[in-house]
DNA sequence: AACAGCGTATAATAAATATCATAAGAATTT
DNA sequence: AAATTCTTATGATATTTATTATACGCTGTT
């Protein structure tokens, strides 16, 4: 984790989170903002901790987790960029109910939670553009979570190549930022089924394999393993 | 489905949802308000559907659910007075993404969704107390669909049992408000599975069943399947 | 009254998934 | 460099869950 400066006006996210905040409000968010940067692997937040910040992606990848009472981790959701994240909870609850990890190199820009919060509270604007962002997300990820639920294990792979594929990297070949392990822990499977599901993609000539590389070769064959198979 | 009239004046759910609107905005909002009861059974709001309206029930419960390309239902949650609803996508969406179905009667009060929106935007602490209540809601969803993902049959049926008795009747004993087959569209597993596992617990002496109505007689056993089993 | 449709119920069998065991390579620690 | 741990990999077996079939009571319809 380290730390790096960056000038709020300058900020690519400023027209998504702050296009209704005026300039003296801005300044007062702005002066005691943060931003850090997390590498691969590291803890941004972690589940039971209390919630001081307000923070906002700006570059990276994370998977927000939840451990059950045996230390099992189930993965939630992965977000990117312009999702929004760490700020789930961050009005409804003083503790954060779940963990978030980079699982790519991460920049993140973290703000006085209460500095936001009075802000909110006096800028109707400003609150209807966070309740927005809070409520695309959300919705993402309980539709998300509904589609890989009533899909069987062929399925809920196809459905996390894609994903990763389509929505995060744009590209029929990305590097998988997670485990087999963490995959499982995403789709409710195990870890075996995970890596023996994706050897008999690759034995069936629908996607190839180098370790974390991965290539998708039949994507029409998947997107129907994720919708029907 | 019918209208009755009531005063918002006197509405319990006023210091919950509109603790900080003034009273000249509050008769602007409850001018056109319309109060309506459905019945067991009946559609409230319909997936795909256009949202015009904000509403907020009063009285009563109800499922939400989508339904997948096969038209097979999925059950998301299920809500009582004081959660949020029908709202979910209200503010991040032009269409309702779920279907809300009362599973008893119910009672709605429906407002006019773009004068809400007018207030909120012009009105900062209605605009965050709106946001609480959404984060809540869906914060719940995700929470709750994620304890069921995580346990196998039986404590999934345990599951529901004890959020049926526990959270949402508060009694031993109560009338399941849905089917087997609705409880296996909301756990994701099969009719026949749900029947068989109700049976088991019967002959387990852990719930005695008559029908619809459920009594939770060995409520530890019952906690420990929900939790370990 | 006869009938169809639905919810509940149970059993036998089939299919999907988990568990257990083993092993090799990669990454990390000593 | 050796040792340890983690990840990937595969097979055999056990367990869980789905499917298919059958039946019965209830409700509403003709």
């Amino acid at each position: 984790m380290g730390e790096t400066s960056c000038s709020c006006d300058k900020c690519q996210l400023k027209s998504l989170f702050f296009s209704h905040v005026e300039a003296h409000e801005m300044s007062d968010i702005c002066d005691i903002k943060v931003e850090k940067q997390y590498s691969k692997g590291e803890t941004i937040t972690n589940e039971g901790e209390p919630i001081r910040e307000f923070m906002y992606m700006k570059a990276g990848l994370v998977k927000l987790s939840k451990s059950d009472i045996d230390g099992k981790d189930q993965i939630i959701s992965f977000s990117k960029p312009f999702d929004f994240v760490s700020l789930l909870s961050v009005f409804s609850s003083k503790k954060y109910k779940y963990s978030v990890t980079a699982i790519e190199d991460t920049t993140v820009c973290i703000l006085d939670l209460d500095i936001v919060k009075k802000h909110a509270q006096q800028n109707a604007m400003f609150a209807m553009d966070l309740m927005l962002h809070i409520s695309e997300a959300t919705d993402k990820i309980i539709l998300d979570n509904l589609a890989i639920k009533r899909k069987h294990l062929k399925g809920r792979i196809a459905h996390v190549l894609l994903y990763f594929s389509e929505y995060i990297y744009k590209n029929d070949e990305f590097e998988l930022p997670i485990s087999r392990r963490e995959i499982a822990e995403y789709i409710g499977m195990t870890t075996e089924n995970v890596i023996r599901t994706l050897s008999e993609f690759r034995k069936d000539k629908i996607i190839k394999i180098f370790g974390k590389d991965i290539l998708i070769s039949d994507k029409k064959r998947l997107k129907n393993i994720s919708d029907f198979g």
